[in-house]
DNA sequence: AGATAATAATAAAACGTTTTCATTTGTTTT
DNA sequence: AAAACAAATGAAAACGTTTTATTATTATCT
């Protein structure tokens, strides 16, 4: 059907290990010969069929970015597109292929992995979005497999093996909580993302602590799941808000979360930052169009993408990329957080 | 190295073929024999090389996704995640791979292209976001190769020949502008994308087509490209305010436009929509919970993926999906629009 | 000029499957 | 019980490359 190797070979009277040689650059070739082939080539418009190089030794060209869809709904909002397409520019300069899988449940991506592996798909794996999947990680490992995760991994033992990108969601969630202590808050609410996911309890547990280290006891009923969407972060504010205190500020893990807690306010008639402050956790650009603008944690998101790229290239190319890398983040005052 | 089928034929003292047989879950296989093969694979963990399999004569089982990565960048926003996101659901469900492809120049797209379908790596591809990218549908179309368009192919001699999948961007732009005349607002602005992308031109033109059909002049001091970023929305609506007439309502061709638009009319201690009132496309999730909430078009984008998607599966089986799909748009009226 | 070494090109094996065709085994028919 | 047929299995070719010997050619040295 297609034209093939033989095809280049014949048209350029050589053999196909010739034509071969000419694809793969290789050296000891007579400019002649290989000025020959590469007209062939183009003549008929040649590619080479990289499933048959593949088996014929190499490596596919590509890497795998793994989720769960539900970690997507979690961040359904810009978070993904700014890793993958970060990824993404890493990939090109590399001449990698992105093979995307967002597998519904771990089993299904644990297969889909050793698919891929044992049929030398990819060289490797980025994980996005750190989760509490401690088989694929065990797996890989065990194979010996280049992989890196952003995000933590929160078991001690296996987070010495692993290679993370990802920023200090406990401290920063910490400083976020005591800024907002600093400026004379007691009752400080919370809205964060489901348990499951390491950022979320990193980021519930950086709340957590701020309290203890300034012996302010934590009212949990200040404190909810924001859920996947934007509306079920609103809903646990309302359910919040239907407490009998009152926070005088409120911690959302995530900006997009932080948008359901500004409409829940609203709609209570209570303002920003005069009757409650708000305080967000990312910086996407929207953050600053609010009203009032939000003061939130800056996240590098798209330097998260390109470092764990460049290390997954590293390891694939056997060099020694670090272990464990962690992005400065800053917090960003604007003006949703008020003294009282 | 690791475990291949002639390993699992010894083990379950079979030929290969017979292997082969019970992994493609071929007729005539006598059930001790398929049992004494499940078991082998089992025992060895073996999963078939799905390269080798490839080259064995099938297709691999992924689909292509495309997308320019500039095009993302003007959608840096939730739709590129929704839509993937959607597309991945189906995929799973016809148990078939993503592979993703943000080229950053279309030539480097089309050889990808190339290599990807000569290597019989997809058996189709999705165009994420339409675009002016002639040479990539021509080039497709003239190898028949399986391919769905998520937006509008302009060129009417290729649109015939095309499959797609959109809203109707003119139509609903249209319908957008013509609800503020209708509200009485004569002087109305426009922010919108890049014009290199068609949703941008279709929207636009519906902007136009609007004025004309009421009679009305175009100012085009009140037109601006909103660029890629928030902020360069932001930037053109200060533009647009520095024109001696003032518009009384501005349409934003996105959402994420929208809240550049937002912030630039705040920024000028103009309200909405007592001042100015402001309406959008798209109807992100975001769009409900700005100050006041924001009216606009609500785009199913999340069915825009799946349907995509659906399509090309349906081109891959052999059926005979509907050429072009249009899908409904709705106008959701909130809170920054008013009658003057 | 002849021997030796370096360079260039080829032939053939290997990669791990699927698939076609041939063979064996088992079952029915007469 | 032999013949005919169906079912189950196996052997080997094919897929399009890379790669490892191997051979042919050219250059270098004495």
């Amino acid at each position: 059907m297609s034209v093939n190797i033989k095809d280049v070979a014949k048209l350029a009277n050589v053999s196909i290990s010739t034509v071969s040689r000419v694809i793969n650059n290789a050296p000891n070739l007579k400019p002649e010969t290989r000025k020959a082939v590469e007209e062939a080539i183009r003549k008929l418009n040649y590619t080479p069929n990289r499933v048959a190089q593949n088996l014929g030794g190499k490596y596919f060209n590509s890497i795998g970015v793994l989720s769960t869809r539900s970690s997507n709904q979690a961040f359904g909002n810009p978070y993904f597109s700014i890793v993958v397409q970060s990824i993404s520019q890493v990939c090109e300069r590399y001449n990698h292929d992105i093979m995307l899988n967002f597998s519904s449940d771990e089993k299904g991506e644990l297969e889909k992995c050793l698919s891929m592996i044992n049929g030398k798909v990819v060289k490797g794996f980025i994980l996005l979005s750190s989760r509490l999947n401690h088989v694929l990680v065990e797996k890989l490992l065990e194979l010996d497999f280049p992989f890196v995760v952003i995000g933590k991994v929160l078991d001690e033992e296996l987070a010495n093996k692993v290679y993370t990108v990802d920023t200090d969601n406990f401290k920063d969630s910490k400083e976020a909580v005591n800024y907002l202590i600093r400026l004379n808050h007691r009752r400080i609410g919370c809205v964060h993302a489901p348990l499951k996911y390491v950022v979320s309890k990193e980021r519930l547990d950086g709340y957590i602590e701020a309290h203890k280290e300034n012996n302010l006891p934590i009212n949990y009923a200040l404190v909810a799941d924001g859920g996947y969407t934007v509306n079920d972060a609103y809903e646990a504010t309302k359910k919040i808000l239907s407490s009998p205190v009152r926070p005088t500020a409120i911690f959302a893990t995530d900006d997009i979360k932080g948008f359901g807690v500004f409409k829940a306010l609203n709609e209570a008639g209570l303002r920003i930052p005069d009757d409650v402050s708000l305080i967000g956790h990312n910086n996407y650009d929207i953050a600053e169009l609010t009203q009032p603008p939000l003061t939130t944690i800056d996240v590098p998101i798209q330097q998260l993408g390109t470092i764990a790229a460049q290390v997954l290239f590293d390891l694939i190319n056997g060099k020694q990329p670090p272990k464990r890398t962690i992005l400065e983040t800053k917090l960003i005052i604007r003006q949703s957080c008020r003294e009282i």
